[in-house]
Order: structure tokens, then sequence, then C-alpha cells
RNA sequence: GCGGGUGUAGCUCAAUGGUAGAGCCCCAGCCUUCCAAGCUGGUUACGGGGGUUCGAUUCCCCUCACCCGCUCCA
């Protein structure tokens, strides 16, 4: 039996997602000169989780309507008092009888109520052997909080002046109420988010910057710019650290626009918070000014599950293909950007002569130290074909009873089906050029 | 969590109160030497538990999971 919300990613699947954080690490980390990566724990101080207000603001009171069972969050309906905030999940708040009746149920009319009741969106466990509060602990519902808590180790260490940014990916966990749509929205997820420190007053237009950047990443990678868009977030949905945000949404199937990608001004608000709990010092001191300050954030903060899946429904086609029989066919092909394609090259010798095996095994050992390869010997060379397009390999590699000879190999197109002949001893660099990465 | 719906093979479906078939896929062999060919054979399923019954995939209950809506976010 599965578990609501959780997913196991197969053998294509963990290769997708390996390739979608490498391309991110690739482009926020390895190729820029201010921003360096950061691996924190997932489970931190019960203190940071305070401090960062998840504690407090990742609380929902809902009240439930006895009638038609409708759930509202209690503080959007008059009359209630949310249970205090700040406190354990499950703590129970009260009707206030004192302004007369109980509100209608917006959906059916009725006044008969369930009492308020806290929902923490984190999840929660307890380390060591006893299981009582002052053990409890969290499972992190965002990765952020480990670059602020570390901001200024890894500044000093990393010898980095503002602006500058601090990236990492890893899961985080989050007790949804209603999860859902495959991989869209799960309790486990993995994010990849980068909080970018910048002087009090440049945060505007780094936050432009970024908006850009992280568009160009997606279209850069293949996604079509038409099913994707830019959103504001209203003033009433601004997250409570955020001055502004805007999502990046991809036109989901499933949905008219889902969120791939939330970029946020996340002010000063962290690290401040961060500072009066700990009492550390976590201003920034700008030796050109001869002051200290606290760093404003811009976060780029996207979802790999999230993106994998855009990529994935963004890349299938469905095309006419000319069959061996005369007519055409229904060729289904996966129109993946070379560098998230699963499998790089697949090795088909085109038949299993026992000629032919051998020197099909000599290339497969030849590439397979470079890229992620498949070797299929099963079945006819188009069925072959047609399988690799599917899980979008964009090139297949034939070894044919001419590759005795002239010891050359057919190298087919993905996209364009075309073939062309490529000599063993210059496969490696054709393919390497072949398989470069896009340069935007 | 609540309301509604649905669970049969990897996929799409079928049948049945007497323990399940098909197409596609997959595997093996023959044949075949570049785009899902053909022939032969083969693997794989009633989500789980309980009840009624001589007998349950079928009827009932519980449970788990999925889909749609409410709600939320990366």
């Amino acid at each position: 039996g599965g578990l609501r919300s959780f997913w196991d990613y197969g053998p294509l699947g963990v290769e997708l997602k390996r390739n979608v954080r490498a391309a991110w690490w690739k482009d926020m980390v390895q190729e820029r000169d201010n921003v360096v990566g950061l691996e924190s724990s997932i489970m931190m101080s019960p203190k940071v989780w305070e401090a960062s207000g998840h504690l407090e603001s990742f609380t929902d009171p809902l009240v439930e309507c006895m009638s038609c069972h409708q759930r509202f969050r209690a503080d959007h309906l008059p009359g209630f008092h949310a249970p205090e905030s700040g406190h354990a999940e499950g703590e129970e708040g009260t009707v206030d009888m004192a302004g007369a009746k109980p509100p209608a149920c917006p959906n059916c009319g009725a006044r008969d109520w369930t009492d308020p009741r806290n929902f923490n969106l984190m999840f929660k466990s307890f380390m060591g052997p006893i299981e009582a509060e002052e053990n409890v602990v969290y499972l992190r519902p965002e990765t952020a909080q480990g670059m602020f808590v570390d901001f200024v180790t890894v500044q000093a260490a990393a010898r980095k002046k503002l602006p500058f940014g601090i990236a990492q990916i890893g899961k985080s966990f989050r007790n949804e109420i209603t999860p859902g749509n495959f991989i869209y929205r799960t309790r486990e997820f993995e994010q990849m988010e980068m909080e970018f420190f910048v002087e009090p007053g440049t945060d505007e237009e780094w936050h432009e910057y970024w908006i850009e950047q992280r568009l160009g990443w997606y279209t850069g990678l293949g996604i079509r710019e038409e099913n994707l868009r830019v959103r504001e977030h209203e003033k009433d949905e601004l997250s409570h650290y955020s001055k502004r945000t805007v999502d990046v949404e991809y036109a989901f199937p499933f949905t008219d626009w889902g969120e791939l990608e939330g970029i946020a001004n996340r002010t000063d608000f962290d690290l401040k918070a961060h500072e009066k709990m700990s009492g550390q010092d976590l201003t920034y001191f700008d030796q050109e000014k001869d002051e200290r300050y606290h760093p404003y954030v811009i976060e780029p903060a996207a979802g790999v599950d999230r993106a994998a899946l855009a990529f994935l429904v963004d890349a299938y086609r469905e095309e006419e293909a000319p069959s061996a029989k005369g007519g055409t066919e229904k060729r289904v092909v996966l129109k993946l950007h070379k560098d998230l394609a699963p499998i790089k090259v697949a090795v088909l010798p085109l038949s299993r002569n026992e000629k032919l095996v051998p020197k099909a095994r000599e290339v497969f050992d030849l590439l397979k130290g470079e890229w992620m390869c498949d070797y299929d010997d099963a079945g006819s060379i188009g069925r072959r074909y047609r399988r690799q397009d599917e899980v979008g390999t964009p090139f297949c590699l034939t070894v044919d009873f001419d590759t005795l000879d002239d010891n050359a190999v057919t190298v087919r197109d993905r996209d364009t089906m075309r073939q062309e002949r490529v000599g063993l001893a210059g496969l490696m660099s054709h393919l390497s050029g072949s398989l470069r990465e896009v340069k935007r």
C-alpha cells in the first residue's frame, strides 16, 4: 500500500531529478562567483522555527461547520478567537459569544461550529527517548533557515562581500491539509533555494534581476514561453516575512496555472529574528561605507519535483511519423532538453548477431564513463528507436555490419530522426559537441 | 479532514456468486540487417482485512489508495 502524497521515483525519474538539480546548481552556483553552496541539516533547533515565525505563522486555525462539514480558517470568520498563536497544535480556542450569535456558515448558513483547532504545517518528532514536549523537534518546512542561521559563518568562510548568495538543494516537509495532483503538491518535497543578501535599498532592483534570471532558466531548458507566466502576489497573500513576492507559474494540464517557484523579497526579517532569538550579531560590516547593517534578502525558491513535472509535461509530444509499411503512425517523443534527458545515448546493435554484440558492448564501454547510457538489443531496430524516443534519449547509436569494417556507427537524432555516420575515433568529441549545453 | 466518485496485468478495458479474458507493452526463440513487421511460446492482476455463503473478484462492513471539489503552497 501507498502513503498519501508520498512518491517514489523510478530509474528514469531519479535521473531526471538529478539532472534538474544539476542544471540549477550549475546555473545558480557554478557559473556565478557571488553565490556559494550549503547543505544544512533537516532538523534544527526548535528555536530556529520559533524565531523564523514558522511555529506561529505556519499554524492555521480551522473550524468545521457541523452541518455541511466545510472547513474554514477561523480567523477569516467574525466571532472566533483563534487559539493563542505560537502554541502547540491541537490546542483549542473558544467561540466568542459576547458578540451575540456565532457566524453563519458561508456555505450552508448554519451556525453550528466545531471549536477552532490549530493545525501546524510542520511535521514534528521527538529527539531522544522521551516523548515529551521539551524534546519536540521539527522537520524543516523550508531549507532557507539554514542559510540565515549560517549566514555569518558562510560569509566569513567564503570571504564574500555583498551582494552574494547562499544556495541549497534539499528535502523539506509540510503537513499539507490537502496534497494532490501527483507530485505537484506533496508532504515531502525537494527545494532549490537561494538566499541573495543585498544592501538595503538595492533590494527591489535585485528582485527584478532574479525574476528575469529565473524565468530564463526555465526557458533555457526548453519550457515554452507561452506556458510560463509571472504572477504578482496580492498584499493579503504575502507570507509573514515577505515585502513582495512573485510566482513563476506553469500552465499545468490539471490546473490553469500552478506555481513552480516563488521569488520573494524577505527583507531583513529573518536575520533580525534570528539575531533577537540567539543574541548573535547577524549584521554585515560594509567596509567601504564603514557601517554595519542587516542585509535584505531576495529569495528564488523553486521546487525540484514541480520543475521535473513541468519539464516532463512540456516535453511530451505526439507526432506523425512515416512508418516502415508506407503510411504514417503516431510517434510519442519526449523532447527534453539534452541536459535533462535521463539517458543521453543508447547503444543499439542492429541485431543480436554474434559479431555485432561485442562491438556494441565496446561502444557502450567507451561512452558509459561520460554519460548515462542505455544498451538495448531486444526487438527490431525501429522498436528500439521508439522506446528511446518515449524517454527522451537524444541520440541512438547503431552498430551495424559496416561498423565491423569501417569502425563507424550511425548516430540517430531524436528530434529530426536523421542519421549520420561517425567514426569511433571521433565519436566522443562528436557527442560532446552535440550534447553540450545550449547557451542562452 | 469533509462531500462525491473510483480501485481487475506495466497500460487501456472485459466478464463472472463456482477462483478471470483481450489488445497494447514486456520476455524468449525463429525470422529479420536502420524507424513500433511477421510467426511461435511465455511472465504478470481481482488494493488490504473481516463478514455473509458450501463457495466472494462479484454482496455487506472496515481500511488503504487514487480522482474531482473545499483549502493551502515550493
